[in-house]
DNA sequence: CGACCGATTGAAGGTCGTCAAACTACGTGG
DNA sequence: CCACGTAGTTTGACGACCTTCAATCGGTCG
């Protein structure tokens, strides 16, 4: 449940450079010259699942870019309950709104133990004024922030509720490495498509009566991707 | 049906910069020299109700910012029904991920008459690259679309088919005049809240017997806002 | 071992989807 | 001018699916 930091050195514009996945972050384009507008500290921080990156409530200072690991976005509805309007997975950016002055849109939670890069709003803020090659990548994270919610719309909250968990765990796989995806709780899928957690267990239950996915460990399980395919549909 | 081109004199420069909504568009923060940058023609166009701005299929040449309507943006699902996601009005932008090189994403279509300028995506992309101006412009259109897209989910995919279609009736009054708003076909307003046609129609039905909304026109209905919040929250 | 949390299953009831028919508004053509 | 056809809305009946409430089961952690 708690955070553990990783890099409390302060070298961030090496950091960056040398990082290990920066085709895949943020800060993909940038030159040797744009790290050097860094001059504040970028932490590389653990979270366990459970952990909470953010809440709406929080002081809107840091964006956090995912390097590794699962998250949901968390939004509450008018009665109090809660709806996940999105997941993170890695290259994924948390936080986007805090460049537009807005507060943080969502809780942001742990599902599979994540690390991200800490970064603070100014920095990105003066890389982004004086250099064009962050833009594009802002501008694809956005758009890319824009599909998935429209395909939540489309796959995840329409159609039968069978058919819906068929269409989120699919998803989920694609995500997932070949033969193993995370399979969220009951109540988190029943949060993502729509529907109540007795429902979301009655269909993984059908699922795994039927074969069609295999439950691995307590998180985890593998699917015949053809099969689920059929379900998906109606 | 059919599109009307008010301006097909070429002056878009000038025309830009004297428009008077230009507060609220994409080019809000340009100046003089910006708009020199302007090097293809930029139309100013009219649809009425039911004509089609583009389809997914569509060649991605331009995008358009509403002057004045409004528009819903349409998706297909897996199983050949169709989902509004989301609905533009003045000030939105259509199109905007051209900019990243995607092909158009929705089938885009007029609910209002409406007013549009029609960019060549060569005109945005050039200006994107030389001002930096333009850049906040287009975060913040891209923010707007998610917190949108956001909202769709948790206001108008969950709970009850009556508090869904409340919760869409209270933010089309929002988009309209004080007393007079847009009120969708009984199937539109399915799609958009993801029930059929009938259960649509039976929510609609309810309302007016209940006195919450009244016919004016057969696209038009005022209503009682702090009444239909009551209907909104179960 | 006992407490607790999440998943599963059952039973009952309600909401919503489905199929169908009637009604309205509107425009066309006789 | 009226008859008729079409498209959208409304309403009804019925059944399926989902929610709700509740009990049981299984595993984990003190």
């Amino acid at each position: 449940m708690k955070q553990r930091e990783i890099d409390a050195a302060w070298q961030a514009p090496r950091q960056c450079e040398l990082c290990g996945i920066r085709h895949l972050v943020l800060f993909a384009d940038l030159d040797s010259d744009d790290f050097q507008l860094i001059h504040k500290p970028i932490d590389v921080l653990s979270y366990s699942a459970g952990a909470v990156l953010y809440r709406t409530s929080d002081a809107p200072e840091y964006l956090f870019t995912i390097r590794q690991g699962l998250l949901k976005l968390v939004q509450y509805l008018p009665n109090g309950g809660q709806r996940i309007v999105r997941v993170l997975e890695q290259g994924d950016v948390a936080g986007l709104e805090l460049l537009l002055g807005q507060p943080y849109q969502h809780d942001v939670v742990v599902l599979e133990p994540t690390d991200v890069c800490r970064i603070p709003v100014a920095v990105v803020d003066r890389l982004s004024r004086d250099t064009p090659r962050l833009h594009r990548q802002l501008l694809k994270r956005w758009q890319r922030a824009v599909n998935e919610a429209d395909a939540w719309l489309t796959d995840l909250s329409t159609g039968s509720a069978r058919s819906r968990v068929a269409r989120l765990l699919l998803r989920l796989a694609e995500i997932g490495s070949a033969d193993r995806f995370y399979l969220p709780s009951r109540e988190d899928i029943g949060a993502m498509v729509g529907i109540t957690t007795e429902t979301a267990s009655r269909s993984i239950a059908e699922f795994k009566r039927a074969g069609v996915i295999r439950e691995l460990d307590a998180k985890h399980a593998a699917l015949d991707e053809f099969e689920m395919k059929g379900f998906s549909e109606k």
